[in-house]
DNA sequence: AAAAATTTATACCATTTGGTATATTTGTTT
DNA sequence: AAACAAATATACCAAATGGTATAAATTTTT
């Protein structure tokens, strides 16, 4: 049974998670989040221990979507070769997508936190680590399969991969300019190609 | 000659730039920068108009801090071939280089400021587009020397590494690993053997 | 429907925010 | 050294900050 505050909590986090993510914790004001929510203080303090924890659990929702959206993608193909290449492709459309959520959840979250507040910062720190193993997994299975070369390093590849892409991210926010994605994207299939696919 | 204020305004910048490149211009207080100085409001509000001002000019010192080294850095080589692997060699020690003054201020502005203050979102464009032009210089002047291919485009080319360099830049700090740093360097100096390089 | 428990709004708290007017100190000319 | 100018400190401002005690309203249980 679904009580009443849990639904304000859901209401609130969804409401107030776009607005922690573009602007970051310390610039996100217990107005913002009255003005945004339509709530008072009273409700918000009532439902959350503090302005930290709203933002962790605004985090981890917003993480939560990019990261249902990429699973989505995934499922269109079976095989894990042809799922890393829908991770790549995901990106290709992550700055529309992420920009209705205030931007890239790990790009925002992971600068904004860094040396401010520990707690955000450790939850980034284990998204990265659970992306780049789900990632290694993938290219694990294509070996055992057969599609992907057996003397590759999984989780070196993996991390490559990351930050090859959250490279382009960053430069596609920080010039308004899409095309960094494009590249990005054009560049790791070439790679995944010459390097992870067995001839 | 140079006067009193300037001495101090330049003092002023020197002591609070590292701070406003690690917390962010929204979350560096007025006292902070009191505190750093060891000034009061009345010495930082009679060398600057306002908060924004001196935020701006932080901003410039960091980023000059930054392309001076870069430029040291090159001048240890005259070919502008060998000056991009020094660029990318530079980027090496990255970490430790500007974890000194607060971290990189290109990401740290370029994230921070974005949606958030258009000024100083508008010097980290500026500054990108600047440094991206000054690679492209260097591959065109490899060209014309006969070192470097001419078919290659020249901004694009430098977009690509300067996308992959920022992304290992983020992902050092994110998960303070600089092996995200030394891997990229690597990576860049086989795409550009493989690339740039006339055989 | 009445009672109990939960949730939300109101009104408040001390502290801090960016910024300013003015007094005091410091440096520069004469 | 006196007069003047420039730079800094002090004391203040209204507004906003995160957070809380309590009252009012709303659910939930009996």
């Amino acid at each position: 049974m679904i009580s009443k505050s849990e639904k304000t909590a859901k209401y609130i986090i969804e409401k107030v998670a776009p607005i922690f993510n573009r602007k970051g914790y310390a610039a996100t004001s217990m107005s913002d989040l009255t003005a945004a929510t339509g709530l008072t203080k009273g409700a918000i303090y009532g439902n959350f221990k503090n302005k930290e924890e709203l933002a962790i659990k605004a985090f981890n929702f917003n993480i939560n979507q990019v990261l249902k959206s990429i699973s989505t993608h995934q499922n269109k193909n079976k095989s894990p070769l042809q799922k890393l290449y829908l991770i790549t492709d995901f990106y290709k459309n992550y700055y529309g997508f992420s920009k209705k959520i205030g931007g890239c959840p790990i790009l925002n979250t992971g600068v904004n936190s860094n040396n401010q507040n520990n707690k955000l910062h450790h939850e980034v720190m284990l998204i990265i680590d659970k992306t780049q193993s789900n990632i290694a997994k993938l290219i694990d299975q294509g070996k055992e399969l057969g599609y992907i070369n057996k003397n590759i390093n999984s989780i070196n590849f993996a991390r490559r991969l990351y930050s090859h892409i959250q490279g382009a991210v960053f430069m596609t926010y920080a010039m308004k300019d899409k095309n960094y994605l494009y590249v990005a994207v054009e560049e790791m299939n070439l790679i995944i190609k010459n390097e992870l696919e067995k001839v």
